[in-house]
DNA sequence: TCACGCTACTCAAACGTTTGGGAAAATCGT
DNA sequence: ACGATTTTCCCAAACGTTTGAGTAGCGTGA
């Protein structure tokens, strides 16, 4: 095993490379740390491979530290989230980890709590770490504080929520949206109500705007509710869509968890979800499938959003400015929704 | 606003300091960024608030690559978890992170997804970036990657799971399991079945004793079947379970995930979940007093699990070594055990 | 033979901090 | 008034890298 490396004393320098193996350490530096042909230029066949062999032998790892401190390039980005113990913002934070550590990133998550006060403070703790850019998760509608960012000449992109016109990747929401209300319409629903999240998510409000939108074609008007992205936001407004006249039959949360809220509100009214009122969810995690009534949702490609923002990112390091995506999504259908309405 | 800082230039370094007020760098740092009795030694209390006040001016940050290089200390801690996106990992992430930022630690956190190549790669990593110690909370019961780092003499707390005599933080597993059995025995259950979870994770295996325990010190055994952490993994083995002779009134599932999949395995094979067969979990995620049945299920503190252990990180690394620690669990009743089984 | 261009290197400075060791100036004790 | 002490500060080296600029030695063509 190669473990024992180099036990109690200090990591390997170039330093030490260099002089083990009869070199300067610009060479070594060259050698090891260089681009191809900086290595041809650096040293010959025989002292690059005789270099590489004391590194290997030796253990060696560049330090980090003094790699950026030279380069002023520190290789690290920061990524915002409004929680992190959602699970949709962690399988987008883990997409952006594995894009991240393929392309030699290494990065800070952090909480926002969709606050502004805690938006700027994580942003300038992640700033006085010296990242190279930032990966957004939690922007909020009004933009006044990315635009705090942007005039700090700091690189961002945004992911699962946009803004303005700051690069962003995410689910096509307004399509998502109209696919729920397709889909509805085709069961027959006619009296209908949106479960619309919080106010100042783009997610929220383009998956309601895409909803209503689709209903209005058809001469139909929807009611929607502001509510927390959480069981008991989706419970609470679902209990009061449900005393509307006409009563809805079939209700649409912009996100699973305040579906699985609304789940339960049909149920303490005495109603069979499912049956009497079909109720459809968005982002398909991973419980929807598994639920004991499964929920009809909107698969978004959350891991890959979170991959594709991070390539942004990559390419707005490079001096690129790579354009915005939003990725398709996707409806499932399940028994939640199968069961004919009214 | 104090936003504008220093649009287009350079951050600020001591350098400009110590120019601006007159002084030498060294006297600024020591002002800036030394102990209360350095800074008394270092500079008059009035040059020391001249050159604050320059600081603050310039909007100067300390260069942590700079520092970490001198210092050789990163004030950054790398965290292993099986999997971000598993809500319990995620919110002892959250309390990790948590007590990190207020002691002025950054955190990376990682995915290993339970395989050790990943565990050794992925820790590799984290020594690249010049950690300054570890937080892993994926420990295997067999404690090789674990024998490994420490040999290496990497500082390291476990956090969830705990092996050998490695200083971990965790919930105190085998009394939690033990609750659920007290539970099942006094609703008079005598035959019960264990959903126990992955056989290299501690937390399945001491929750899985505490429960077995117990009922055997009343003469009753009880079937355990190994099983994933997720809802699959649960489904899967409950549906075993049940198919025992006699069938079983009662389910304890190491883990709330798996407990719901029991609960779909229970209504899968026509019977009542929580009536013909009691259910229980582990951890109280959020979603358990969500759902349409409501679960019972042992909560475990995990934000504080999080915290604790970054404490425990944060003392090892200030080279005390504090002791492990075992936090109480406590039982949460609700509708899947409430009704009286058989 | 000499100017020339390679190849294979070396030199030295710089990135922004921290920190041990002074040292000049001010203050104090007697 | 003079040595001792304290206050207030400066000097310089070091952490490990990267990178622009140089150079010794060698082969080549005329």
């Amino acid at each position: 095993m190669r473990v024992a490396r180099q036990d109690g004393r200090r990591p390997a320098t170039l330093r030490m490379i260099a002089e083990s193996a009869g070199v300067d350490v610009s060479t070594v530096s060259r050698v090891l740390n260089g681009a191809p042909e900086d290595v041809a230029r650096a040293a010959s066949k025989d002292t690059a491979t005789a270099i590489r062999a004391v590194a290997e032998q030796l253990g060696y790892r560049p330090n980090p530290h003094a790699r950026s401190l030279r380069t002023s390039r520190s290789n690290l980005v920061g990524v915002l989230v409004p929680r992190l113990s959602d699970v949709v913002l962690a399988t987008i934070y883990e997409g952006i980890e594995d894009e991240a550590a393929a392309r030699g990133f290494a990065t800070f998550v952090m909480n926002s709590y969709d606050r502004p006060d805690k938006q700027r403070a994580r942003t300038e703790l992640a700033l006085s770490r010296r990242v190279d850019g930032l990966v957004l998760g939690d922007a909020h509608s009004d933009g006044v504080v990315l635009d705090e960012i942007a005039a700090r000449g700091v690189p961002f992109v945004l992911v699962s929520r946009h803004t303005g016109t700051h690069p962003s990747v995410t689910c096509d929401d307004y399509r998502g949206g109209r696919l729920v209300a397709e889909h509805f319409l085709e069961l027959g629903h006619r009296d209908v109500g949106v479960i619309a999240g919080e106010p100042f998510a783009s997610t929220g409000i383009d998956r309601t705007a895409g909803f209503t939108d689709r209903y209005r074609e058809t001469g139909l008007a929807v009611p929607a509710l502001h509510s927390a992205f959480d069981t008991a936001g989706g419970h609470a407004a679902a209990e009061r869509l449900l005393r509307g006249d006409p009563r809805p039959t079939a209700l649409f949360a912009v996100n699973d968890f305040a579906a699985i809220g609304a789940l339960g509100a049909v149920r303490d009214a005495g109603l069979v979800p499912g049956a009497d009122v079909a109720v459809a969810g968005f982002n398909d995690i991973a419980l929807a499938a598994e639920l004991p009534l499964p929920l009809t949702s909107v698969r978004s490609p959350m891991h890959t959003m979170g991959r594709r923002a991070m390539e942004l990112l990559a390419g707005l390091l490079g001096g690129e400015s790579p354009p915005s995506q939003r990725l398709a999504p996707e409806l499932v259908v399940r028994a939640s929704t199968r069961a004919e309405g009214r």
